[in-house]
DNA sequence: ACAAGCTATTGACGATTCGTCAACAAAAAA
DNA sequence: TTTTTTGTTGACGAATCGTCAATAGCTTGT
């Protein structure tokens, strides 16, 4: 694939096998496939991937942390608006987000790694701090049971209408901001 | 664990085999384990598993489709009622179905068997029912990309949010149903 | 009661994949 | 050049999948 230099430095050769890694899943999702065979397209040999991730699983977990903390990092709300602004604001770099990122977006939600316990961690770690972010800027300090449950299940909404999308023609992100914030007013009404 | 009979009728062996298989996965989830292993605490040789299931993914898709199916039947809308009603009717035994069945319903859509795309295929059939019954039950003949998403979405905010209530206290299935129902008052709006 | 046939059931087997590790080789240092 | 460091490899053992000929329990016929 690459000219593929023989020896590279420790933190190069790392950077190079993740940037694969994330277009390898992005292609062809996170379905089983032998170490071996990655290894191979990747240009690089099997032991070479284990020792720098540990395992497969280690393989898979630095990849998809590389995504999910580029997506919180997104997400970030603005500290210098009102909280129907910086909402909206989250929602449309959310957005955003997906579109830009489409095929690799669709592989973290659709492509299976719910499988792995500690990768699906990862992936609850981004709807965790939506959570905490939007209960933060709205004042609320500790949630009820059915507080959480409802911040929750709109969070999946988003997520899961988001992975739709990227299979979807014709909708545009700014219908689909549309459609978050409305779906978030009945939740409102819930919280605390 | 049983008495465990030396031999059996093919059917009342498929029975017994299921009703394990979902015993198991309810309490330990779909967490990778070894036919061996499961052959044994069934109680029968790992050659049997296979020669009634076929393959690993075979035995996991009759144990799921047994659930899903089941789910199928009980979100059956009532159809002498009017839409508001029958609406809350679907809801209502959703609900009750996943108070009656917490674990096994937890171990289905938190139990990681998303990475098997025939597996999920199952339970995305639950979701595409759900919603075809509801538009089907609003008079919506082709659905609109967007009316598709909407819809999806609640779905899906109805499904994280039980599966979430599954491991939280305190919340009645009252209040879960009023939330789902007032969630869906602004995807209502969207519809063609 | 016994033999013969049917079929549910088994366990050993080859194939595949995981993860390890001692050996190798390319660059840097002396 | 020689030595040292360390990035890199491929062969290996362990674990698991899925197969299949052999086995053993039930049924039927006499």
């Amino acid at each position: 694939m690459d000219p593929a230099p023989k020896r590279m430095s420790t933190e190069a050769r790392r950077r190079q096998l993740l940037a694969f890694g994330r277009e390898h899943f992005a292609q062809h999702g996170f379905e089983a496939m032998p170490m071996d065979a990655i290894a191979e397209h990747a240009g690089v040999s099997k032991g070479l991937l284990y020792h720098y991730f540990g395992d497969q699983r280690g393989f898979y977990m630095e990849t998809v942390r590389g995504v999910t903390d580029e997506v919180i990092a997104t997400i970030e709300p603005p500290s210098d608006q009102a909280f129907e602004d910086a909402f909206r604001t989250m929602v449309t770099r959310f957005v955003q987000y997906v579109q830009t990122h489409r095929a690799i977006y669709r592989a973290l939600v659709r492509g299976g790694l719910g499988s792995d316990t500690e990768v699906n961690a990862l992936l609850d770690r981004v709807r965790v701090t939506s959570m905490e972010r939007i209960l933060e800027r709205l004042g609320v300090g500790e949630p009820s049971s059915l507080s959480r449950i409802a911040i929750y299940g709109w969070v999946s909404l988003v997520e899961n209408s988001c992975a739709e999308w990227t299979e979807a023609d014709g909708v545009s992100p700014d219908e689909l901001v549309e459609l978050f914030t409305s779906a978030f007013q009945p939740i409102l009404e819930v919280l605390n």
